[in-house]
DNA sequence: GTCTATAACAAGATAGAC
DNA sequence: GTCTATCTTGTTATAGAC
């Protein structure tokens, strides 16, 4: 994953209202005109900030990556019991997801409008944080309390029906946030256990 | 679901072709002239047999639709266990995505650009395919054989880790269609039982 | 850093000849 | 039913004044 360097408060500003717009229209809807007039500036300014569209949303991109990784990926490493572990990590992308929704919304389909060869890098961001769950399920059939599965499947799948979550949540819908985590995580992890609870 | 009426095989052809690309680009990347040329006509000739982009999209939906509903919703009335019933469904659910590569992509992502009022229409038969599910998951709770768990909820969630199915699926992968069905509707009836086996 | 002006192009759609 | 020609609009992006 990229370091990302810092930059002025303007460009911030601007990657900050591109990510709601993008994240809302889609990618391919959100004009540049839609941008410029969200910031009250005309388009050709823009483009004193960033190069082209693409690089806006490359920008935007490495940072919802940043998020994810950075509250999910250190919790591979931490000594605890790999049922309670995946449980975490699990509810815990639930909550990034429900507390991101326009991070979300990046991370899980728009930088899929990326060009190359930034696609392709970002790709691999998405397969390296896919791995990270891979790798405890792959503890627990180790240690013998998961079944006999195939880690990368079963996990894009567990993976799946989370993220999932961006496509309907509502705040003011009747579940809440820990709700939501929670029975998804249960349900996953259910799945997967040899000796079901 | 509407009745779809016969149409001349031109009209046909066109929108054979119109979805293989728009299930391969994406409904606003395809257009008018992508699919004229693809056909050998020129773009305004389109306009002879679809008054607009929109009016293609539509009609491509509603066979899309209806090649999912006709081949599982019938299965909601079979007389069989309760648990047999709803890993058919999700099985045949995926092995529709994996067989219709092209219609799954518009049933699952492109229906979504339709103008309104189809796109409302078409929410509506989206909405009744996944309450057949959710059906069927209330007839096991009610005999006992699931969890208490909310019906739509857990249905919307396991749907999801099967649709994800077409994001990555290629014929020249290592599991065959009977394996991915299997295992998929497997992992979910799994953390549905009271009583794993 | 923002503006005006505009280039260069692609989109959906229509008119009317054949 | 297909064509040529064109309209209208919207897109990303650039040049150059301030």
């Amino acid at each position: 994953m990229d370091r990302i360097p810092e930059i002025s408060n303007r460009k911030q500003e601007i990657l900050s209202v591109a990510q709601k717009l993008i994240s809302q229209k889609g990618y391919l809807a959100a004009s540049m005109r839609d941008l410029a007039e969200a910031l009250n500036i005309k388009p050709a300014s823009l483009y004193s900030h960033y190069r082209s569209k693409d690089e806006i949303l490359w920008e935007i991109s490495i940072r919802c990556v940043h998020v994810f990784h950075s509250q999910v990926l250190p919790l591979v490493e931490a000594e605890m019991d790999v049922v309670e572990k995946l449980g975490l990590m699990l509810r815990k992308h639930a909550e990034m997801i429900i507390q991101n929704m326009d991070a979300a919304a990046i991370f899980l389909r728009e930088w899929k409008h990326l060009e190359e060869p930034r696609r392709g890098k970002f790709a691999e961001d998405t397969f390296t944080y896919e791995q990270a769950f891979a790798d405890v399920v792959q503890q627990g059939i180790d240690q013998g309390v998961f079944r006999a599965v195939k880690p990368k499947f079963i996990t894009a799948s567990m993976l799946s029906s989370i993220n999932w979550i961006h496509q309907w949540y509502r705040p003011e819908g009747s579940m809440n946030m820990e709700q939501i985590g929670g029975q998804l995580s249960q349900f996953s992890i259910q799945s997967l256990l040899k000796q079901p609870t």
